[in-house]
DNA sequence: GGACTAAACGGACCGCAGTCCGATTATTAT
DNA sequence: ATAATAATCGGACTGCGGTCCGTTTAGTCC
């Protein structure tokens, strides 16, 4: 989890961390994690995760920015997986298949992927202002819309894939499953559906 | 906004209100659109809000629950005017028209509304667990799904309607207008192609 | 009118996310 | 080693939504 420098007046990047910095940042994580797996993300607060790492609660914010930066911290190791699986790895969701089988598997593993990280990542969009700004969100409607493309797309294929993934809300797939106890394949059979039928069009 | 009780005892229903809670209600409604007017209704806060309206904190919740309830209670009027309009008003938006265009009506319509009343039914949903236990959006998305039968929808209407519901959440709306800045025909256009492309099927 | 009761009242209080600024400490240059 | 400097630290503070409970008051019954 650390390196050495290659450079000491380290060009071009941000200008190095402070050791006590770095040792905070590793101490909050684990605190954090400790935490969320004693009660779960929603009984985190800021208070609470900064008296468990012993630092105080100004530290949390500098490092993290806002609850929803250390939730998207938290998931950012899980997250770039799913990432490079869509985006390098084998078919049908990474490239080489056909756009709409692609899309379909982005789906359901979509929603695989909320079931198992939901909380976090409904924590991690539950910033006040800006529910689409997280980078992660933005790349998965770009995919989608790439995707859409591909598979011969031709209205507006932007607002679609915004639609599409509006579908695939971690909020929208906790709630159907949770409260309404709709089971995730009906979820993954319906999204096939979906954009089957988008894709195939008129 | 009042009335003369027809029975002193009251049988069926809550158990009248006692005038001064009566005349402390319409204090707040005024004092809340006085505010939303003034500053927008984000500004509206439940302590601004008391003060304004020259009752207690206590007050405002015992009477509207929440912020949210708040928002809820000021939208209702031009809310159930949109219910009636698309319930048994004029076809395309209401009875009459075959399954497909009243979807397209209510879409046009919806995106319409939100341009509208916005604000107000963002914070009316920012209820902390249940954005999608607001009986009106409730009421929305069994609306899209008996339409989507009527226009011979066979798979799994429920969730198709879910899908279509979450294109229509005004959060997003919003969002796709004001920062994206995406015209509003925009929208609606791409809501006809999606519902038409959903309902033609494969 | 006067006593009784249930409801409404109000504002002190809580936990939370997020901010601010004086004190502290790691780092670098001398 | 020492001083200078810039980043980090910590916790008091703010504003918010929401709760609680002792006090007040409207409606009712005699």
């Amino acid at each position: 989890m650390s390196f050495i420098p290659l450079l000491p007046g380290s060009l071009s990047g941000p200008p190095a961390e402070r050791s006590d910095a770095a040792r905070n940042r590793e101490r909050l994580l684990g605190a954090a994690r400790e935490l969320i797996a004693e009660c779960g993300p929603d009984a985190l607060t800021m208070d609470r995760l900064a008296e468990r790492a012993g630092v105080g609660k100004g530290t949390v914010f500098r490092r993290f920015g806002s609850r929803a930066g250390l939730m998207m911290t938290l998931l950012s190791d899980s997250e770039a997986a799913f990432q490079a699986r869509f985006m390098f790895g084998p078919p049908p969701l990474g490239p080489g298949a056909p756009g709409l089988e692609r899309l379909i598997a982005f789906g359901a593993e979509r929603i695989a992927y909320v079931m198992e990280h939901g909380d976090l990542a409904r924590a991690a969009e539950s910033s006040a202002h800006s529910r689409y700004e997280v980078p992660a969100v933005m790349l998965w409607q770009r995919h989608i819309e790439h995707l859409l493309r591909e598979a011969g797309m031709d209205a507006d294929p932007l607002l679609m894939a915004m639609s599409l993934a509006a579908t695939l809300d971690p909020d929208r797939l906790l709630h159907a499953v949770r409260v309404q106890g709709l089971a995730p394949e009906r979820l993954t059979d319906s999204w096939r559906e979906l954009v089957t039928r988008v894709v195939r069009g008129r």
